[in-house]
DNA sequence: CTCAGTACCTGGTTGC
DNA sequence: TGCAACCAGGTACTGA
């Protein structure tokens, strides 16, 4: 599921759902996903007569604001969050299970497993791993173009792989980057030292745009599963070349290629692109 | 310090 | 049809 824009709509979503229940206990059924405190037990203990009282959000981190902690939740690759009546039969691949004091249930559920939950003291998140090391989001007033080039100058690194890393700028993933690139018209696998300062500024101001229309969408929904919170994008309408190799560029009609880039699947156009 | 490669997982798709 | 290889919207860790 998960750039942003996606992990937004499930935030804006799950929290209608989830919002003043009180924790009654919890079951992990794949200790991994819980990375603090290391032993799920101890996790467990620490979330029980918790309430939710808000959920916000970092880059593509949701955080669940609770009486006097704080949870954070990365959902990877495939994570997924829903509320069910406790009755629900559980579908294979639920690791973690809030069970409220109303008898709902709010479910997390994983093929990969890649997902992560830290818990902390609440305002102690955000001095600590994974948070800290976070950059702005992409329509943060700190995510000015001075700040931006700057990161440009002094990387060897190719401009995808500085748009994927989230200690540059939070929340662009694949998808975006791919987007983002070609709005700027600029190829993913140039150097970003290389990039002008109106490139720069044209990039950051394309990375802003798709990003706030994809949350206006509701997020692109690519591989669609079925009846779970959030997975209702509509942007998957606006992609221009992501998943769109072989079918022609709709700026100059010349057909899209996929390559690989920083070990990404990465689509161009390359007309466009230079 | 920076950076490329690999690890973590499962399942759908591709190609022989 | 069968099955191995590859691929997937992400990031942490390793070691050069």
């Amino acid at each position: 599921m998960p750039e942003l824009p996606e992990v937004e709509t499930v935030r804006q979503t799950l929290l209608q759902l989830v919002k003043d229940k009180t924790i009654e206990d919890v079951s992990v059924y794949w200790g991994n996903i819980i990375k603090r405190p290391d032993d799920p037990e101890e996790f467990k203990r620490q979330l029980i007569g918790q309430t939710i009282n808000g959920i916000n959000r970092k880059g593509k981190f949701m955080i669940f604001q609770l009486d006097h902690l704080s949870l954070v939740s990365h959902l990877r690759m495939e994570g997924k969050f829903g509320v069910y009546q406790k009755e629900t039969p559980l579908p294979k691949h639920t690791h973690v299970v809030f069970h409220f004091t109303d008898g709902t249930e709010l479910r997390y559920n994983d093929v990969r497993k890649f997902g992560t939950m830290h818990v902390f003291l609440k305002g102690e998140e955000s001095d600590q791993k994974p948070l800290k090391q976070l950059g702005p989001d992409p329509f943060d007033e700190t995510f000015t173009l001075e700040y931006f080039y700057k990161k440009l100058r002094k990387t060897s690194r190719n401009i995808k792989a500085v748009l994927l890393d989230q200690s540059v700028v939070a929340g662009l993933g694949n998808i975006y980057v791919d987007e983002a690139l070609f709005k700027a018209g600029i190829h993913p696998e140039r150097v970003a030292s290389t990039l002008s300062e109106q490139e720069a500024s044209k990039l950051r101001e394309a990375s802003i745009a798709i990003i706030l229309t994809a949350i206006e969408q509701g997020g692109t929904t690519i591989r669609s599963y079925l009846n779970s919170q959030g997975e209702i994008g509509m942007f998957q309408q606006k992609l221009k070349v992501y998943g769109k190799q072989d079918e022609d560029c709709s700026a100059c009609g010349n057909p899209i290629i996929k390559l690989k880039v920083s070990g990404r699947g990465t689509h161009i156009c390359p007309e466009c692109q230079r």
